[in-house]
DNA sequence: TATTGTTATACTCTATAACTATA
DNA sequence: TATAGTTATAGAGTATAACAATA
């Protein structure tokens, strides 16, 4: 029984795929966060944060980011801190609540994320350069399966994080 | 135009695919990583180390978990160090070459990897249970090209990482 | 000189929990 | 009491670079 034949008959497919879907993801996690170093000196957090406020231009509270981003509360304070010391992002009150606030971007961050959403979209094309339309579109639904399925199990769970997804 | 349109306008395809592969990623991994904290008191960088060893019973040189870790000698060390000091993993000198040293499980190592592994896998078939077994086929194969692009454009630069993977 | 592995350092991200101000 | 956000802390993970021993 050769190795590959082995590993099928120790492991199940889906243990596999995980293994699988966890090094691609590394792979390409690997040069974006190279990139967004390299390139603009800064990190994937950082960038996910920006790329959450340019998708509601009135901003989001900070529960609504940390929901988004998917960690706790006082990681969001901590790069929001670092975005607004350099006037990537405001903070802005909200009416009718004196406790909250709402992030946004400010124009020099709206700019700046301009930039790196280009530079970050020809990454991502490049790493899925070799996939056909076809194979592109049959992942995403893939996934979209498995994404459903893991959400639901955690709302069974505890806790109910949204997604990164745009749409 | 709706929003699913509008995303749909204004991010490639590969973009939204990405996004829902760091997703997915990060929601398996997400209960990984608390199920190992829970259940054995250890994090997803030593479980891999560990797992790696596993898959070589005659040990591995630091160089080569370096390699399949894809990070760098230093984390490799540090991580190694705890293990040598729970008696899971030792360091054994390789002969012809005082410089290096393989890294195998003992057998208190093994043992106790077993155990991790029966979870790991039951965590892992879970969270790809809402995928039929044509569907996890497909996206394992679907996942195959893309890791040999990526692997392919890293070889162009610089490094040459391995893979996760069991086979 | 190059390679193997270690050490030292600094930084980012993270979760947890205590805290404040307001609801 | 509950909620929104902040602060403080501790720990893990990482890359980088300088270093020792050996090839």
């Amino acid at each position: 029984m050769d190795l590959e034949a082995r590993a099928h008959a120790e492991h199940p497919d889906a243990l596999r795929l995980w293994l699988r879907l966890l090094t691609c993801t590394q792979l390409i996690e690997k040069q974006v966060r190279t990139g967004l170093r390299e390139q603009f000196d800064t990190t994937l957090p950082r960038f996910d944060l920006m790329a959450q406020l340019e998708r509601s231009p009135e901003g989001l509270k900070m529960n609504e980011l940390s929901r988004r981003m998917m960690v706790t509360g006082g990681n969001v304070t901590g790069i929001t801190d670092q975005l607004v010391a350099e006037a990537l992002v405001e903070r802005v009150d909200v009416a009718g609540d004196r406790r909250a606030c709402r992030i946004r971007l400010t124009p020099k961050g709206k700019k700046l994320f301009n930039d790196m959403a280009r530079d970050h979209e020809r990454w991502i094309v490049d790493a899925f350069a070799g996939l056909s339309e076809r194979d592109v579109a049959a992942l995403h639904k893939l996934l979209g399966k498995v994404k459903a399925h893991s959400l639901a199990q955690l709302q069974q769970g505890q806790q109910q994080p949204d997604s990164l997804e745009i749409s």
